[in-house]
DNA sequence: ATTATCTATAGATCTATAGATAATGC
DNA sequence: ATTATCTATAGATCTATAGATAATGC
């Protein structure tokens, strides 16, 4: 029995490999996100996926693989909406759109956001390296871009960095708060649109020169 | 042995009671706000505190009862900045006091501000009795001076409940996300002044009239 | 006398593997 | 033939308790 297969992405996988690691992918997001790494269990990533304890270790060589990769496919979605920020672009509408992005992100996957959030909380021990390799340089790049805008006078003077700390902050709030504001938010008031509402303020009255 | 005079707190407690029931609550904040709840171990907290794992038990009834523990005790420290948050005081220096205030609970209880993240995270499956009952009232009673602030014109116009949220999250980002900005700032830079400054400006730019 | 601490261990929970069996693809 | 799945269980880890012993306070 070769399991190391199943685990190269290189050979090519069937169709039930593709799907089965799908599947586990999901059960494991929502199992992950909802109780932090510890807090999961290979049993509760069962259930929800309906493979088999043993089964799902056929398809993933451990508890921290699985974990890993989920880490690894969300890295890319969660810097799609800061490389798609264009030097060339209007800045405030570019970071307007930014933020706006990042808001959406918060509300289509609450899931990652809590995901992501449990993993730096908790000291970031299995993504580090991608924050240094893939967040950093962009993270850098941006901030370069952003203090152009300022010293060509088409921002307010801001400290880019915190500008950028202060998006993720607000917009990933909505999603890793969310059940506090549950809580506190009587219950079918339109959160997300007046959510949006004070964020554009925040940003437009911050960033106009 | 009758254990339970230990945890009865009208029983008046020794000065060993107190002086170990102190570090056993220390050692809890450290590795809770480290691992979560589910990630953290009573080993961990008996190393931590320099108590053997009984001993540990017999100050606390199990390892629930010191993170609820933690959790009632950090609910006061909590809500106090907000709460000092006076409405005959001048609106906008009122807010920004209270921006400064959270701020600074941020920079001076990093861990405090961890555990609670953690707790809200995982869908504070042991603190919601104490937003309900605490930080609720206390929420709602605030945006209500907000909002009369507002209306007398003497605030910009915004949503009361998410200017708020938007303290919150900005602030706590600095504590709660502080492994990622590590990552992100080069190493010495005066991170707690550039962030103060920041958000000086968003707070003042967002609400002056 | 009462309070505090220690050693030893029960009992539950979890990750992971062994080894047998069933399903699938040439 | 190879891939996928199942049953059974080893081995590690964790919370909690039992029961004995040491330290402390009237």
């Amino acid at each position: 029995m070769d399991k190391t297969k199943a685990n190269l992405p290189h050979k090519k996988q069937s169709r039930i490999q593709i799907r089965n690691r799908k599947r586990i992918m999901d059960a494991a997001l929502i199992v992950f996100s909802e109780n932090g790494y510890r807090g999961a269990t290979l049993d509760q990533i069962a259930r929800e996926s309906g493979l088999s304890k043993p089964n799902i270790l056929y398809y993933f060589e451990g508890k921290q693989n699985i974990h890993l990769a989920l880490l690894s496919q969300l890295m890319a979605a969660w810097l799609a909406p800061l490389d798609a920020m264009n030097p060339e672009g209007e800045p405030l509408d570019e970071l307007l759109d930014y933020m706006q992005r990042k808001l959406a992100m918060s509300r289509e996957f609450p899931r990652e956001s809590r995901l992501f959030a449990n993993e730096i909380l908790q000291g970031a021990p299995r993504i580090t390296p991608h924050l240094q390799a893939r967040l950093k340089p962009l993270f850098e790049e941006k901030t370069r871009v952003i203090q152009i805008w300022i010293d060509q006078g088409k921002l307010a003077k801001v400290d880019p960095r915190h500008l950028i700390f202060s998006i993720w902050a607000t917009t990933q709030h909505y999603a890793d708060f969310e059940t506090q504001i549950n809580i506190l938010l009587p219950e079918g008031a339109p959160v997300g649109a007046d959510a949006a509402t004070l964020l554009h303020q925040i940003y437009t009255r911050l960033l106009k020169v």
